[in-house]
DNA sequence: TGACAGAATATTGAATGCATAATTCAATTC
DNA sequence: GAATTGAATTATGCATTCAATATTCTGTCA
């Protein structure tokens, strides 16, 4: 520790040690996660009082929460009315879908441009893991998987911003997958898709990978389309 | 409650009135374009103390506004430190330049789908006032205009979450593009891009408008980069 | 002189209080 | 009985206050 008389690194961004999160980070991610697992309905109105007592906080490190989601566009804050959780269209879905499937695509010629031979033998890992709980019918175990494997493409193009736009977007439509519920067909050919996935990024080859991952995004659109 | 008596059609989002906008997203809008402006520079510290004798506010709403700030990406908030503006590297500079141009890539895509005649009358007229301030040398309103012209087709996608997307990513891209002083030769080369997009959209040419403006967008960020 | 410890100061985080706008609801009128 | 007005209630926007953490300053000691 003593050695070195330089200036210490001092990591400039280093989260909190433990438990000592901001409360506004901590109210943040919580009220995220409701709205997500659909705690918190579209087009329900939120009431600060009733939070800050269910939390055990007081309003203002709430309403800066509540204006952060409200940027990340989860909610809209209406002066002198309050927040309320963003109902999303049919159109409005496809049109987040639609800007998803491009990111997707870019994600796919990034990582084959900057995975590292590990990064990809991990989502080949994922990829065979997610087959697995496929042959098994396990639903839950393939949705956490097939999260995964998103996650782990989108960490091997070495965008952090990519990761972030991606993100921003993937919180509004997750409402809207969780209630979808694939068909055997559809789920299949999502198996398939995501094995040619892996394929072309091991072959490092950008305009395939690219092009399967946006096909697959919009395919998943159809799908959750068809249930209506 | 739905379709009984004639429930009034209640804009549920109008903006208000007059005047009587909240202090919170006044600051946060007048923070930004400070931001864009360069007058608070990268790596700069925010003391709230300042700012709110300066804005003539209170701490809350500022700090509220420096949340959504920080949420889109221009500082960043250390706990127990404050807000400091983000500085960019070279790095990420050129992350959130390609995902832009993927982003304008997808809005030739949709503005060629979706863009009455109207729009594209429009676009192709901007079009021609840029040729125009090209030959008048006249750098300032080439830089509006410029603007006024991607404004244009991202509207002219009908996709406000696309809109938005690239609104955020532009923010952060705008400072470094505030510095950049293009060369005579990019300059020209600009121009003719902007009209061959401008023809393509008026062709419907969906692959052609994408591609072009993708292209577009990496060219304005070769040039920078070539400045350095 | 330089490094360290501890006090003094400044700054941020969160809670409370106050003013104003919105909503509710009962009384009044037609 | 329905619609409307206005008082009472509630909720939101903002300022202020209190608490916790970080930074600066100062004096001491090696």
């Amino acid at each position: 520790m003593d050695s070195s008389g330089n200036e210490a690194p001092m990591n400039e961004l280093r989260s909190e040690p433990i438990g000592r999160t901001a409360l506004a980070v901590e109210i943040t991610n919580r009220l995220r996660q409701m709205i997500l697992e659909g705690l918190l309905q579209p087009g329900e109105k939120i009431n600060e009082k009733a939070l800050t007592e269910q939390f055990g906080v007081s309003r203002t490190p709430l309403r800066e929460a509540l204006k952060v989601l409200a940027a990340e566009g989860l909610l809209d804050l209406i002066p002198h009315r309050g927040a309320v959780i963003t109902r999303q269209s049919e159109a409005e879905l496809a049109e987040v879908f639609r800007v998803l499937a491009a990111l997707e695509g870019l994600a796919g010629e990034l990582a084959t441009e900057n995975a590292d031979d590990e990064a990809l033998d991990e989502i080949e890992a994922l990829t065979r893991d997610l087959r697995t709980s496929f042959d098994k019918s396990d639903r839950p175990t393939y949705f956490r998987i097939n999260q995964a494997i998103h996650k782990a493409i989108l960490a091997a193009t070495g965008s952090d911003t990519l990761l972030r736009s991606h993100e921003l977007l993937a919180f509004r439509v997750q409402r809207a997958r969780y209630q979808a519920n694939l068909t055997s067909a559809r789920w299949r050919a999502a198996v398939e898709e995501h094995e040619a996935i892996a394929a072309a990024l091991r072959a490092r080859d950008a305009n395939r990978a690219g092009s399967l991952m946006k096909m697959h995004l919009l395919s998943k659109f159809a799908a959750i389309r068809a249930k209506g």
